[in-house]
DNA sequence: CTGAAAGCGCTTACAG
DNA sequence: CTGAAAGCGCTTACAG
């Protein structure tokens, strides 16, 4: 019933070689012969049979999302950009979760790779930053593209989200706001992701002259309970910031529900801000300032180069843009301190609480 | 590189039939022999190629998640639970999002899965409740299971989640702490378990004997701004409800905060619950009241019988439970009324409001 | 219980 | 520019 390789050709006239020519877009086919067939092709509605295809070319015309990542939406997100950009070449997408705390993940992966002959693989954060896994990859010849915080593999592997410029922003607009007693909630140790908001962050206020002492850095792991416990101890302390960046929303949100608790409003008391801009970050009161990330949009990006790379496009996968920067979301969760009173002009220049 | 059918046989002194027979569990094989050839199998960590396989007998060990469903964690919950069961199989699971709204949506998943020569589809509400769609499926013999609020289909192709029952819970809870004056935020009018929840939640109150108005009941969209705007209206009536159910998270979320904005405190002056139990459900203050679809079992079951109707063995398949009741999760979002004081042993016999 | 032959629908490697 | 042959790694349908 479904038309194939041969029905073409023979209602074309042509030999069936001729027909895979113009299926993959060959060279060497004539104009007018070209046409016939791709007449034929419309009018069967033929698509070629990507199990046959695969096992003569040893492809299987399959991506596979990669990843060990609690967040949902980061997840979809990442797969609608997959999507976007790679149905209408021909590729689907199969998911893989795994777990990075298996020691077996790697050979998982690998094996998974091998026995379904993946064309590529996009690999998210935290495991796009596993240097064995890649290394296998690479190994067995899988072409693969990497979601990933810092510049670590060449531009053709890589999608990189500026984490550093974007957590920048955040601590501009928490000076500009007027604070200058910060706190800040940290990310896992384990995830780069973490250690670059983290330099980032401190690296900004410095530039403003601010200091970010350890006795105002709660160690989180990008949970929503640590992000209670991180500030309860900073809301503790003798002198409580006013203002709190954590290294994630969902972080974010612990603080929020904390600091409600304790009885500080938010943002009148306290100012709150995160990162990821999940789906709830707005859907809460006061909705929360955040960065958002573009997750779609590194999908799609990812994918682009991943199907270069697949064509052995080297040089193309490498001029895709390889680096985003995630942009700031400002909401309700971020005011100026109490009782504080902004001067026109000073704001960058040389706030009144500057050192 | 990889080890094929002919090397096993080779190595184990037989034709590649047999070690097919031996891959396939097939019978007619010698006990001797088909140890003979595992022990090859094994050491050589053989298995077989998916699409040579899939290429001689009309397969492809493909599953597919098909979808149109915004709910970010409900889509991952259930790739978790169909992964869970297939993997072990040798199944892998390709995700199929589309959009109802497009009107060539089915022939688009047809298309795609005829293309993929996909083994069986999972359908995710609401696109499950598509009857055309599943007409499609069936008309080119492709195995499907559908998630469903309702039971709409024969046992072996459906898991239901029966949303009467649990918004009952839910109504129950309300009148247990003393409310009558019960508002309810409608989901779509296009949705299943819109209507389940509705019915459910209208026919446990009748059964208190507790009225449930046009007046009380808002019509939503499954959305939060749609929440917000429902919890508006309903706070702004002259006898505001004590109470609103929400027919999902998603608006419960949007209540609260309207509430919040309103100067109403939850669940003092106002309980709210909602449905889902998103993640982050319990990531706001008060910590949400609602109820836990329990997604994640629902694939892992949906594809237990998706595999046995791969198998040809229908009767296996219907035997697959196939109704699941959603658990009342009780947070911190549900209060009695203010001022009423609840009377041992009247609560669910005579309530003293009751009519 | 076991196997030889043919074929699934394509592509590769050649030849012309 | 075009095509005939062989083969990708399995299963089906048959024979014994």
């Amino acid at each position: 019933m479904k038309a194939t390789i041969n029905d073409i050709a023979r209602l074309a006239g042509v030999s069936k070689k001729t027909v895979s020519r113009v299926i993959n877009n060959e060279s060497n086919v004539g104009t007018a012969t070209r046409e016939r067939v791709q007449k034929v092709i419309d009018k069967l509605k033929y698509s070629p049979d990507p199990q046959a295809r695969g096992l003569a070319s040893r492809r299987s015309f399959l991506l596979a999302l990669v990843y060990d990542n609690p967040n949902a939406s980061f997840i979809t997100e990442a797969m609608y950009g997959v999507l976007d950009h790679c149905r209408p070449k021909g590729y689907e997408l199969v998911v893989h979760p795994c777990e990075v705390t298996n020691e077996r993940v790697v050979d998982d992966v690998l094996d998974f790779v091998n026995r379904l002959k993946i064309d590529g693989v996009i690999l998210l954060p935290p495991l796009s930053e596993s240097g064995s896994l890649v290394a296998g990859l690479k190994a067995m010849d899988c072409n693969y593209v990497r979601l990933l915080s810092v510049v670590e593999d060449e531009p053709a592997h890589i999608i990189r989200f500026n984490d550093r410029a974007a957590v920048a922003v955040v601590a501009d607009h928490f000076v500009a706001l007027g604070h200058s007693n910060i706190g800040f909630i940290q990310g896992p140790e384990t995830s780069q992701s973490a250690s670059e908001r983290y330099e980032g962050f401190r690296t900004a206020l410095t530039a403003h002259g601010i200091d970010l002492p350890v006795s105002r850095i709660a160690k989180g792991a990008y949970t929503f309970q640590s992000g209670v416990e991180g500030a309860e101890w900073l809301l503790n302390s003798p002198e409580p910031p006013t203002a709190i960046f954590a290294s994630n929303d969902e972080m974010a949100m612990g603080v929020i529900v904390a600091a409600k608790k304790m009885g500080f409003q938010v943002p009148s008391d306290l100012t709150v801000a995160g990162f990821d801009d999940s789906p709830h970050a707005s859907e809460i009161w006061p909705a929360l300032t955040t960065v958002n990330l573009q997750v779609r949009r590194m999908g799609s990006l990812a994918t682009e180069k991943l199907l270069y790379l697949c064509d052995r496009d080297a040089d193309k996968a490498a001029s895709v843009q390889h680096e985003l920067t995630p942009k700031f979301i400002q909401r309700q969760s971020t005011a100026p301190p109490r009782g504080y009173k902004q001067h026109k002009g000073q704001r960058k220049t040389s706030p009144p609480y500057a050192v």
